[in-house]
DNA sequence: GCAATAGTGTCTTTCAGACACTATATC
DNA sequence: GATATAGTGTCTGAAAGACACTATTGC
């Protein structure tokens, strides 16, 4: 589950299905663990053939095993998500095979982090169809990544280099699906110790510019 | 990963290995999904045959699958923890088949929730020999455990059916290994609307009763 | 009465939300 | 100068920690 916030909105990675089961209707990226290979060496492969990415963010995220999951046969699937910078990956993907592949908005049904099933839509706000069980799995991504941004800095893996205070608390509002109080959301990140002032501001915003960021991770 | 919290400390449940690999280890209970069978009830089923122990609270934890955590092939597990109040499991556990089974300390050689391997000690506090890579499941379970400890009434799930406040504290302690403020924690489970005061104390106990509480989902 | 723990009241500290204000880019 | 957002200072309220105190059982 690759996912990224793009012009302020939470998106995931899908594959159009051309072949059946589930034939033109939209997959996460997957494929077979080899015999020899780690979990989420699998997992990076996997994502590296579709968008060539080094160095993302990778984490095991559950393991679906119903036994009717796929209509084929027996499939256990140890689902990852994975957090790339919107940047990053659409430079990514212009230089990427023309696959049928999108960057879907995800729309989720529920608040906080209660889960259940998310969807992904088009452009115009319309549903994409989901194969498999794609939808759980989209949402259990969505609860986890929700749960990980309080206690954990991945919002940062979701930056350029040099960000804005407000671009991060973007990508907070994007993930949370809720928007955050300004002046806490600054006091509290700056109290952190987790951002460096780089001292240069951004440019070319028509509006009083701010200063840029760098992620420095906690020393303990 | 069954874990209990007995006489304010917390235990797992561990097997003895009586064949190789790891003969004479101590193991987590485990064994194989069947081609037709949903993994939660697979490893429900595990621990079913161990101690017969209905209804107990089971989550998944994560899989592990490293290529050489087993000697003998290349082997996946789909870990669980599942959270059983101590009198319920002693009771089942004198009535189950003499097994070469133990209810063993946890030694949690870190803080916080920070993760890591764990450690099992017997009653004189000398570590015991984990199998494969039991070591870091046990690590795993633990640090999900204290994490499920602030947001989700997991704690309730090692109470008997009545139990006082006190009761619930040190089981909060013994799980996340650090003392707790006895009023502020009063007021927040008082607060959390989860307990519901029976009106009866506790007896026999030396010292002014405590009122002993059930526990009551929150509706929503 | 003594020991030991249950349970309550209050003060302080911390932190988030709210709000108002000043600052500084582009146009 | 207008506009829009950056960034700061201060008040308030919620909740936890600290501490002191009263309550109630078995012995």
């Amino acid at each position: 589950v690759l996912l990224t916030v793009d012009e302020g909105e939470l998106k995931v990675l899908l594959l159009h299905r051309q072949t059946e089961p589930a034939r033109n209707k939209w997959a996460l990226p997957g494929g077979f663990v080899g015999i020899d290979e780690p979990l989420e060496l699998a997992a990076r492969r996997v994502l590296e053939r579709k968008v060539h990415l080094p160095q993302l963010y990778v984490e095991q995220l559950f393991t679906f095993g119903d036994p009717a999951r796929d209509p084929r046969t027996r499939v256990i699937s140890v689902a990852h998500f994975a957090l790339v910078p919107a940047d990053v990956l659409r430079a990514s993907l212009n230089t990427a095979p023309p696959e049928p592949l999108t960057l879907a908005r995800v729309r989720v049904p529920w608040e906080g982090e209660r889960g259940g099933p998310a969807a992904a839509t088009d452009d115009a706000g319309h549903d994409l169809s989901l194969a498999f069980d794609h939808a759980d799995i989209l949402g259990m991504a969505v609860k986890r990544l929700r749960g990980r941004l309080r206690y954990s800095p991945v919002a940062f893996e979701l930056m350029p280099r040099e960000f804005t205070l407000r671009m991060l608390q973007s990508a907070y509002e994007a993930i949370s699906g809720a928007p955050h109080n300004k002046d806490a959301f600054r006091r509290r990140i700056l109290a952190s110790g987790e951002v460096k002032a780089t001292g240069r501001l951004e440019t070319d915003v028509g509006h009083r510019p701010a200063e840029l960021y760098r992620y420095r991770p906690a020393s303990p």
